[in-house]
DNA sequence: GCCACTTAGTAAATAGATAAAACTAAGAGG
DNA sequence: CCTCTTAGTTTTATCTATTTACTAAGTGGC
């Protein structure tokens, strides 16, 4: 159960100003170009609060001045932009195949990025690893005069929410891995904020939060991979929830088929003996060792191979039928390397669901599903995200 | 999809003063008797900013001082409590068997409470009969003196986010209604907040909010009767989520049987057409007019009715444990009309539970799991556990 | 009983934030 | 060139929390 004593917000007179300028700042992030006279508008705030909130920003490095803006009967506005020349930040993905770091700037854009493939070892010499190409990451030249705001890492399990343990990653034989200590131990110059999550909440939440423009109320993301996971994100929150144990989002171990097949948790008929990279292997006898998408490619035309997918794809069509009917998100994204298997996979999916969402309200109102082709760097550049964020929300002296 | 243009939260003095004082009062709501100290310290505020906040809370009517502590060696401080005696607030729930009505204080505490049995009738005229329930119960002796904060109805549909529609009511026959403008039009004079509700996310939210020391991290309620709906609350929020067209926590549709029995919204294998107050009526020739558990209560021994009730069960094991591994939440309690059927339903639902919640993270920790036996004016309370929250942390100006 | 010590709570002065009002800047349009 | 409009800054005012000093009210040692 648990239950610490976690009183209400409340604040004082330095906190309101952080407030605000962080409400300032992800304006902009948002739409870009907005002038001051915009952001007083839309944060309700007065012109001469926004005036000293952006001076500020300007003088930290977090915006710049742009173009002025065309006159409308008087004075233009100035734009204000994100400066993309100040900050980044580093994000990697420990996955079951290897590791993916990206550096970013603060609209998301990637600076570097290094995909480094391997099989699972231990969380030691992994994190060692990655401490070796993070460092080298940052020497590289794209990031010459940059200045760090810290690191994300994105895990193939569940995250614990408050002590950042990642409580075991079945695909790589980790159990209870302080990954960010290890890595830290690795890595002891390098300063900033650090935090690590689940790969597909991390994943959902760059998602969310790299977006410009037009931005969902809420968004899932469902990572379909070795394992099957989730993420979402609401209410334009800087933080998402991982559940009491870190099991939210734990979709691949749904039960869809009472009496069914025998997952690896021991429990029978969970979502990922339906669908997942691993059941797949199985049922059409790939190892560990072969690509999956590679080993499929020549086999396509199989009767076994059809019929198999097309079985998981139907299984990953209840799973996006019930997230629906659970959680409800405005919008619904799907990535992880099993998207690359395409139509077989995909197409039963994506019209179970598109099929069955709308009886409950007998409405047409249909949920918006976005493929991501190829989401190598979505988990990394997620975890550079949550890291933003929390310095952007948190209590950082940098803004 | 959606998509609102929503900016992080921007403040003024006045905002941060509010902030302070739904601080200093959520702490006394939660751990009555506290001193000002006591608050200063867990909301780490100053002894000053507390002193004036809490004496204008008191001058408010939000609270009442109490007896002074034991000294410990210096000047005893004063307790705190909430003023039960001046802020009223009514909740109500409209159900498929009936109306139930209660006003309650600050602390939760039922003053006065009504259940109305009738039939599915229009809109309208259920509006209407609740007005002038609620109107008779205001003119109840035990609410004498007083001062009504508003009205929550607590509805067995889902609920639109936004524009406060009860989107449908299967059971009842309703579609897109907008119950609190029919409601208010038979009670013109009462003013203070109006809200409205998914039952199931109000029963969620009272049994959160009127918890008082140890409170869980985060709770999912289950409503099991005609349907099953669940709510979440999490992370201390005043507020919960209702998704994106209001079927968050339609766990009722998600599918637990593909290719199973049809249910009423026209898919198959939901879990409603396994575990609810329809399906078991169905099984087993029970009308709409005899009520469920005075017909089964004499036919218990058959071995119809017992297979019946043990697969609702495993059904109902399966949705918690679903529940446990997408949304994690840290106790769980489970309500509605069906816990009346006892142990036969029950004991299959809580073993299957108890028996794969762990099996993932091979842990031994358990999530505590709460029946609620008479769970009769729960979501009445909890609707109006929202519009307390909604008073104490919105824009009035009550505090 | 006296006195040192401790903790609770209040009062007055201070600091720091946003707001309000006045002002300057810069363009459109007649 | 003048008026009108909008953007942004400066100055002043207001408001809130903090700081500091103080009063209140106990404990415990002597």
């Amino acid at each position: 159960m648990s239950t610490s004593f976690r009183p209400h917000r409340s604040g004082d007179l330095h906190f309101l100003k952080r407030l605000n300028r962080s409400a300032i700042l992800e304006l902009i992030r948002r739409s870009p170009g907005l002038t001051r006279a915009d952001i007083a508008t839309h944060a309700q705030l007065t012109k001469a609060t926004v005036g000293t909130g952006v001076q500020s920003l300007l003088k930290q490095g977090w915006l710049r001045e742009g173009e002025l803006q065309k006159s409308s009967g008087g004075r233009p506005g100035r734009a204000l932009h994100l400066d993309e020349q100040h900050f980044a930040i580093l994000g990697a993905e420990v996955g079951v195949h290897g590791l993916r770091l990206v550096a970013c700037t603060l609209s998301g854009q990637v600076l570097a990025s290094h995909h480094e493939r391997l099989s699972p070892s231990s969380p030691e010499m992994t994190a060692e690893l990655l401490a070796n190409l993070l460092q080298t990451l940052t020497q590289s030249p794209a990031l010459e005069g940059y200045c760090l705001l810290g690191i994300g890492v994105a895990l193939p399990g569940p995250v614990a929410p408050k002590d950042a343990v990642l409580r075991m990653a079945p695909n790589l034989g980790w159990k209870d891995v302080r990954f960010l200590d290890l890595l830290r131990h690795h890595l002891p110059q390098q300063d900033g904020a650090w935090l690590m999550d689940n790969e597909a909440k991390s994943a959902a939440f760059g998602e969310f939060y790299f977006r410009t423009g037009q931005v969902p109320d809420s968004l899932v993301y469902v990572s379909a991979g070795t394992g099957i996971g989730s993420g979402m994100i609401e209410g334009n929150q800087p933080l998402l929830s991982r559940g009491f144990q870190g099991l939210a989002g734990e979709i691949g171990h749904t039960v869809l088929q009472p009496g069914g097949l025998y997952c690896h948790c021991g429990n029978r008929g969970c979502a990922e003996t339906l669908v997942s990279g691993w059941s797949i292997r199985a049922a059409l006898g790939i190892s560990e060792e072969e690509g999956l998408i590679e080993a499929l490619q020549p086999r396509m035309h199989e009767e076994s191979v059809q019929l198999t997918l097309r079985r998981a794809g139907e299984a990953l069509g209840i799973l996006l039928l019930n997230l629906h009917h659970t959680q409800n998100p405005s919008e619904l994204v799907l990535g992880g390397s099993l998207v690359q298997l395409g139509a077989p996979l995909l197409d039963p999916a994506l019209s179970y669901f598109a099929a069955h969402q709308n009886r409950l309200l007998g409405t047409t109102q249909q949920t918006p599903l976005r493929v991501i082709e190829d989401s190598t760097f979505v988990a990394a550049r997620g975890a550079a995200a949550q890291v933003l964020a929390s310095v952007i929300h948190g209590p950082s002296d940098l803004i």
